[in-house]
DNA sequence: CGGCATACG
DNA sequence: CGTA
DNA sequence: GCCG
């Protein structure tokens, strides 16, 4: 809607605002339809930032003004997502999470229409047909690394407070767990407890293996998997392997020594050189070496934990002792194949006799010795030198698991404070507990790398139980309802990719897969990648399930005409005919086939769908148009108060008592009221807004916008990251507001209400912000998300443009961007099923207060 | 026939 | 009650 | 108004 229309609208007499009203409602979708595009998330492409990069803006944002900052171009980093990779609440709604992560992977991803002409609009297709052609269906496939969406990035519990039902505390007996919660846990750690007695032991299954799979093994089989478990779980193996190297140093010193002495006392010192000589001199040093490196895996602070320069100079020194060894293994090979007394037999390739070689010592037997020493030190020193080489591989991992956690969409953030969840190589308990705080290890999961490699695997989020290294905390009180929940929808194997998986948790009737995400895109492997990760429509009762088009290519006028009886609904007072209005429209939108040829008894097997929804619908289609919507379109007393609502603070009460009390204009109504309602923004401030508020916001604009503000956020704060959340973040190519998700790095010490008002008041001070709606609170509560709500304006002569701020610790980071990113169906929906799903209610920010 | 999202100003 |  |  323009400007202009709402002046005039404003300013009419009620003689004409009838028409004026009328004509306003037939442009509430009136925008060009746009190309169906499924809710792909910010259509920008989306990378997760890692946090250790320390990314700051192109430009200090300091040295300019905030218009000159704003006319730059958007070359910032806000397309960067970055996450802590993290578990949400507790571990019970951790698996929720995951669930709506996998159904919702469509809100995750970048979905693009398959080229090659392929229609988006199979109208055509009677989806009862058995043997549909699938290749007529929408067909889209995703590209793009996947980004936050439900699970990864929601928050750990800080107050571990659970509200444990007695029914569920029973049902916890049965419950098959990680052994962590033995009490071996707890003791203080021993070798000989983690020898194979303990719940390191390699009877406790291995990830992803089941125990009747376990069962199922082979001799061999079974041997092979317990000597992967030993190798994986147990805490002696690393000791295991230093003490072998100690030893291979042991015995290169020792043959060293012996055969020094040998040659000394049949006074033929040079006979092999310096070899013997230098492994002497190396030996010493390396056995320092290794000690230090048992030091340092048992007592140290781990490895992973260190600064980037001390693991520099830790690969420097491993290097070095690579190169001495790999020298004196050349230097002994020579030795010996050139040895003055002529080891080599006499028909070998190597023999020659040089001057002054003595192809005979006194004995005979002196001469094998000397030979077979030397033999033996080159054998010795090559497995050190691969010993060595594997240290330095293993040095080489931590990149890995940085690289593995960025590929997978996470963060790995610098400070613990920020992480949802701790990941080791550590296997001691006690190492553990010394190097984690005691919250930390009661509300993180302290988790093995392999469960990453797991997670690369499976594609998902995948049960991260069987991969503690320490006990999970009592959080799992509600796992046993998760499991069983997880198993009758078929989706608690993890190695199962997730789409398999989504089709059986999917609540779905017969109607259902009308397109399937079985096809194979023609090209490239990478896109069969993407492909499975790509949801079917699903026909469910819950929005969270299933993809949906910004604008529906088939059904939009549809949408249209339902909204509006909606919006009736919402003014008459009637909540739950209103949802039920919302729930059709969103419904209708989803559906990638026609509706129009349908009848009732079909229509009425979508879900949202019901009898008096089928009728309306073979109405719009048979007549072209719903008698109700038509009556309430010439209504004007509901267009006057449907006018009301516009502004701000103007509900459907307000508007109806307005209009009850003789208001017919919107002037009438800032005259007549001077509501104490938002007490930044009354009637009249938003009428005067309106014209400029009612206009919709150009994704450019909302980027420049967000940019601006994020530098001078950054004048005062580091490590700000954020996104622009809200119907932006759906896709939407404009928008009337902007909302600004953002968070910084756990050292800050402020509050976020605290960064809240210290950013307005750098806002005002500019200024741009011609209004505040509300603040955070002062002195909220430091772990809440706060939110700004303001009028942003860049300059004088530009439109005023509503901006919400919303300040999130890391740790809740994802979870408000969730929250911000709706659709306000989508949060109804997720939070009725996490309900259904039997969360208990609790007061803990974590739910409580961010959904 | 009961439930339908939740918190905050 | 209105807003997100 | 729809769903279970």
């Amino acid at each position: 809607m323009s400007a202009e229309s709402t002046a005039a609208q404003a300013g009419s007499t009620p003689d004409t605002r009838a028409t004026s009203l009328r004509s306003r409602s037939g442009s509430v979708s009136g925008d060009a339809p746009a190309p169906m595009t499924f809710y792909g998330g910010n259509p920008l492409p989306l990378h997760l930032t890692p946090i250790l990069s320390k990314t700051r803006p192109a430009g200090p944002a300091s040295e300019e003004s905030g218009i000159s900052q704003m006319l730059q171009p958007f070359t910032d980093v806000s397309t960067g997502v970055a996450v802590p990779i993290c578990v949400p609440y507790t571990p019970a709604q951790w698996f929720a999470w995951r669930d709506l992560r996998l159904q919702g992977a469509h809100r995750a991803r970048k979905l693009v229409p398959l080229p090659n002409g392929i229609e988006p609009e199979p109208s055509n297709i009677d989806p009862y047909d058995a043997d549909i052609n699938v290749e007529q269906a929408p067909l889209f496939i995703t590209r793009g690394a996947l980004h936050d969406t439900v699970g990864w990035e929601a928050q750990a519990e800080r107050t571990g407070r659970q509200n444990v039902h007695p029914e569920k505390e029973e049902a916890q007996k049965g419950l098959t767990m990680h052994a962590a919660t033995e009490e071996q846990w707890n003791a203080p750690w021993m070798f000989d407890e983690t020898l194979g007695a303990g719940p390191a032991s390699a009877k406790v299954p291995l990830e992803g293996v089941s125990e009747e799979k376990v069962a199922q093994m082979t001799d061999w089989q079974l041997f092979q998997y317990h000597t992967r478990a030993f190798l994986l779980r147990n805490a002696y193996v690393p000791l295991l392997c230093r003490a072998v190297n100690v030893m291979l140093l042991t015995s290169t010193l020792a043959i060293g020594i012996v055969l020094r002495r040998k040659l000394r006392a049949v006074g033929e010192e040079a006979a092999v050189g310096v070899s013997p000589l230098l492994a002497i001199i190396f030996s010493p040093p390396s056995m320092a070496h290794a000690i230090l490196q048992i030091w340092f895996e048992y007592f140290s602070l781990p490895i992973g934990l260190w600064k980037l320069s001390s693991k520099l100079w830790y690969t420097v020194l491993e290097l070095v002792f690579v190169c001495l060894w790999s020298a004196e293994l050349a230097l002994a090979m020579d030795n010996y194949f050139t040895s003055t007394i002529v080891c080599t037999a006499s028909n070998s390739p190597f023999y020659f006799i040089r001057e002054g070689a003595r192809t005979r010592l006194e004995h005979q037997g002196d001469k094998d010795t000397v030979c077979n020493l030397q033999v033996a030190l080159i054998c010795l020193t090559f497995v050190s030198v691969i010993v060595y080489l594997m240290v330095f591989m293993r040095v080489d991992d931590y990149e890995r698991v940085v690289n593995r956690i960025r590929q997978l969409g996470a963060v790995h953030c610098e400070a613990k404070e920020d992480a949802n969840i701790l990941l080791t190589a550590l296997r001691a308990p006690r190492r553990i507990e010394a190097h984690t705080s005691e919250d930390d290890r009661l509300h993180k999961p302290i988790l093995a790398v392999a469960w990453l490699d797991a997670c690369a695997d499976a594609g998902i989020n995948v049960d991260l139980r069987p991969f503690a290294v320490y006990p999970l905390s009592d959080a799992y009180s509600h796992a046993q309802k998760r499991e069983s929940f997880l198993q009758s929808a078929g989706a608690c194997v993890p190695t199962t990719p997730w789409f398999k998986r989504a089709r059986l948790a999917f609540p779905q009737t017969p109607l259902t897969p009308v397109v399937h995400g079985t096809l194979d895109p023609p090209d490239e492997l990478d896109d069969r990648e993407a492909w499975r990760h790509a949801p079917p429509w699903t026909n469910t009762e819950y929005a969270i399930f299933r993809p949906t088009p910004l604008q529906s290519a088939l059904h939009q006028p549809l949408v249209d005409t339902l909204q509006l009886l909606r919006q009736h609904r919402r003014l008459t007072n009637d909540a739950h005919s209103e949802m039920a209005y919302m729930r059709a429209a969103a419904a209708v939108k989803a559906v990638p086939f026609a509706l129009e040829p349908m009848p009732v008894e079909q229509l009425v097997q979508v879900k949202g769908i019901g009898a008096k929804m089928a009728g309306l619908i073979r109405q719009f289609y048979t007549l072209g148009t719903i008698a109700e919507a038509d009556t309430i379109r010439a209504d004007a007393a509901i267009q006057t108060m449907l006018a009301f609502t516009s502004l701000y603070g103007i509900g459907p009460k307000l508007a109806e008592k307005a209009y009850n009390e003789g208001c017919r204009t919107l002037q009438d109504l800032t005259s007549r009221k001077k509501t104490a309602l938002a007490a930044h923004l009354g009637p009249r401030e938003s009428l005067a807004l309106l014209p400029d508020l009612s206009q919709s916001i150009p994704r450019e604009e909302a980027e420049a916008i967000a940019t601006h503000v994020v530098a001078l956020l950054r004048t005062f704060l580091s490590h700000v990251q954020y996104t622009i959340a809200g119907s932006f973040r759906r896709g939407a190519p404009q928008s009337n507001d902007v909302d600004l998700v953002a968070t910084y790095d756990a050292s800050e010490l402020q509050t976020p209400a605290q960064i809240l008002h210290t950013l307005v008041d750098v806002l005002r001070a500019v200024p741009c912000i011609t209004h505040i709606v509300s603040v955070a609170r002062r002195k909220g509560e430091s772990d809440n998300v706060h939110v700004a709500q303001l009028v942003y304006r860049t300059k004088p002569t530009t439109l005023h443009r509503r901006l919400d701020i919303v300040m999130a610790r890391r740790m809740q980071y994802g979870a408000a961007l969730l929250g911000w990113t709706g659709s306000v169906l989508f949060e109804r929906d997720l939070r009725r099923w996490a309900r259904l799903q039997g969360f208990p209610p609790r007061d803990s920010y974590g739910w409580r207060t961010m959904f």
